[in-house]
DNA sequence: TGAACATATGAATAGTTGTTCAAGTATAGT
DNA sequence: ACTATACTTGAACAACTATTCATATGTTCA
């Protein structure tokens, strides 16, 4: 807050700047909403993980699929599915040895599908 | 891919994963669209640039605008500015010495409230 | 012209992130 | 019990990123 002449308490009450950084200021997003939105973001902010959560659109795999798919290690993939676990937006069931993965969330194909518009026009 | 025994042709033809992801390779996204995409919510997924764009949601501001609602260096501000600015997020104009940046996109603010409702939703 | 202001930019640095490598658990088949 | 398979995990390392600091550019006002 840079300080005034008591000449300037008209201009100060008056100055559009200084009403449009207060109401800003009220009008902000919480501060763990935004951070949460942040990872949210982050986390489909990843060619991988972006590859992933495409490929189990349809149906559910197991790692070894998603392994051959994207010709990463089945190591590589663990860990990003651990990324994404951790921000549930895959859920896993495991039948013998295998692992199988599903989206854990509906929006996270709306949130493609706007991302797609944005990359897709021009 | 794994080697297999003349007697297990059948057991090749039939295996359900290997269909599946010969299947999924086809309909994989191309690469410079999953790293578009990646591109994208990456440059979102950061709480600095969220709270930018936030901010911008309603008119315009300048770099000290932003600087005073998030109370970071205008230098910082700026470094994300042109992150932003890159990646056609937001756009500029210039009065005199102060630079106006507003929202240059319409999906953004519909990729938002989607990523609200999975924040919000739990 | 000179001082103050608004913004931009390059280099440096601390922190974060993705993949690899090596080792670990757990289950299935022989 | 042994071996192979499917997956997980921690450590390590390289690559990247956000902020700071110092400096530069361009504009306004006196």
């Amino acid at each position: 807050m840079t300080v005034k002449s008591e000449f300037c308490d008209m201009c100060e009450i008056f100055n559009p700047d200084q009403d449009i950084v207060g109401m800003l200021k009220e009008n902000e997003l919480a501060t763990d909403v935004v951070y949460k939105l942040a990872e949210i973001f982050k986390t489909i902010g990843d060619p991988t993980r972006i590859r992933i959560l495409y490929a189990l659109k349809e149906r559910e795999l197991c790692v070894c699929d998603l392994s051959e798919l994207l010709e990463m290690s089945s190591s590589a993939i663990s860990h990003q599915l651990r990324v994404l676990r951790n921000h549930k937006l895959v859920k896993f069931r495991k039948e013998g040895r295998t692992v199988y993965y599903s989206l854990d969330d509906d929006h996270v194909m709306c949130l493609f599908g706007q991302g797609l518009q944005h990359v897709l026009e021009d």
